[in-house]
DNA sequence: GATGGGCCGATTGTCAACAATCATAACACG
DNA sequence: CGTGTTATGATTGTTGACAATCGGCCCATC
């Protein structure tokens, strides 16, 4: 028999909560600053306060939610500088990734990159923001986990559930849904021909890029407290 | 008043569990593969099973521990690829902390990492392998923090956590203390000179010099299972 | 001697109850 | 009017108990 059979890995309760969390917490169902009610999360999930709990500790350690004692946990607020430092470690680990995926097997990666875009160009065709940016988090996904590194990708998710946050919170959007996807096109591209310099230029530009205009759109968390 | 005033963060009791599950993790004194016991490691916390439950999940979701349901948690077990992976994520972290730092304040960033270099000659010319290591570890560990970065600084946290495991384990050693001295120097050196290309560079090769002396030290885990 | 079934101890998963803490609001006091 | 005090309701933190599951062992069977 071919290897086909794949162990059997028994998914533990608080991992598929903390997933349920995630998912919530990047389409904005919890909101940013929202407190978590223990009592009526769990009667929602259909669990007790006990995996609740546990759940809730793992996305603590990911910063995705903060915790006061004896106060209780809350979803994130994103300042200006948490933009920021978002983008910053999605550089550290997309461009790392990047240079590994040519390393590993640049026409593949690229090809498999490029159909993502192509995706995205029929986004922007039929003017679907939605569709666009969920094929925008696809691509970068998709070049992470192509670099085969399970730390990569453990970081990466993290990061994307905050990027989410922060899209759907300040309801980002590009100038044109075409420059969106060519900017994706291009890294694709490079990466397939194996070009690392320039994919890891047009990386950083596209990571400046999306600061720019995370910055402009209106603050709902300040950065500083007023003096 | 100053703002020497820190708003007081009452850390939360999975939180302290953690640390101590970390520490004895990076010590080997819970070594890869082993099970932990809830009942067991309770009692020796002095807390009960429901708070300790909770900080394994928080080493589970950083990748140091895994669950397998209705079995237990285990630390993992590290193996060739694990180790070329933590590498691999660690040069992603620690080439973008050190070129923020270098943007930020080379000058003084430099100087503080040149501080600790000096006690890592002074323990290389004790002799003194473990305080070699300590230092070593708060190097890199100093790099990260001074790009103050949240996100970089709790990746590098994890990924320090696992590195310690590995030169426990492996007990792997330098052919000679003052390479592993000047080598550090050196990158400092180049951060300090705002040399980013260089910095860059030597990170990249002492990374990769770190990989080759793990790889040829006694495997104690093997990387693929025999035909 | 190898295979399969069934019991048993140990460990984990889940839950509900109790204790502790905090925010709020009402109220007395200077 | 501002300050300090005290009840109160709600929420979190912690615990112990119970249910479910698993690996190991013994033993009958072929």
């Amino acid at each position: 028999m071919a290897q086909l059979l794949t162990p059997v890995v028994q998914e533990t309760t608080p991992a598929l909560i903390a997933r349920q969390l995630r998912r919530a917490i990047g389409q904005g169902e919890l909101a940013p600053g929202e407190q978590l009610n223990e009592a009526e999360l769990s009667r929602h999930l259909g669990v007790s306060r006990g995996p609740l709990r546990e759940a809730m500790q793992r996305l603590t350690q990911e910063g995705l939610l903060v915790s006061i004692r004896n106060r209780g946990v809350f979803v994130i607020e994103v300042t200006d500088d948490d933009v920021r430092d978002m983008y910053l470690a999605r550089a550290a680990v997309e461009r790392a990734a990047a240079a590994r995926v040519i390393q590993l097997d640049a026409k593949d990666g690229g090809k498999q990159l490029l159909e993502v875009t192509k995706r995205m160009r029929k986004a922007a065709n039929d003017d679907d923001a939605d569709a666009l940016t969920e094929t925008d988090v696809e691509f970068h996904a998709l070049l992470v986990a192509l670099a085969k590194s399970p730390r990569l990708s453990r970081m990466h998710n993290t990061l994307m559930v905050e990027t989410r946050m922060c899209i759907t919170a300040l309801e980002t959007r590009y100038a044109s849904h075409f420059v969106r996807a060519d900017e994706h096109h291009e890294i694709a591209a490079a990466i397939r021909d194996g070009n690392a310099e320039e994919a890891d230029r047009l990386l950083v530009a596209h990571m400046d890029d999306a600061v720019a205009r995370l910055m402009e759109a209106p603050e709902e968390a300040s950065t500083a407290e007023p003096a």
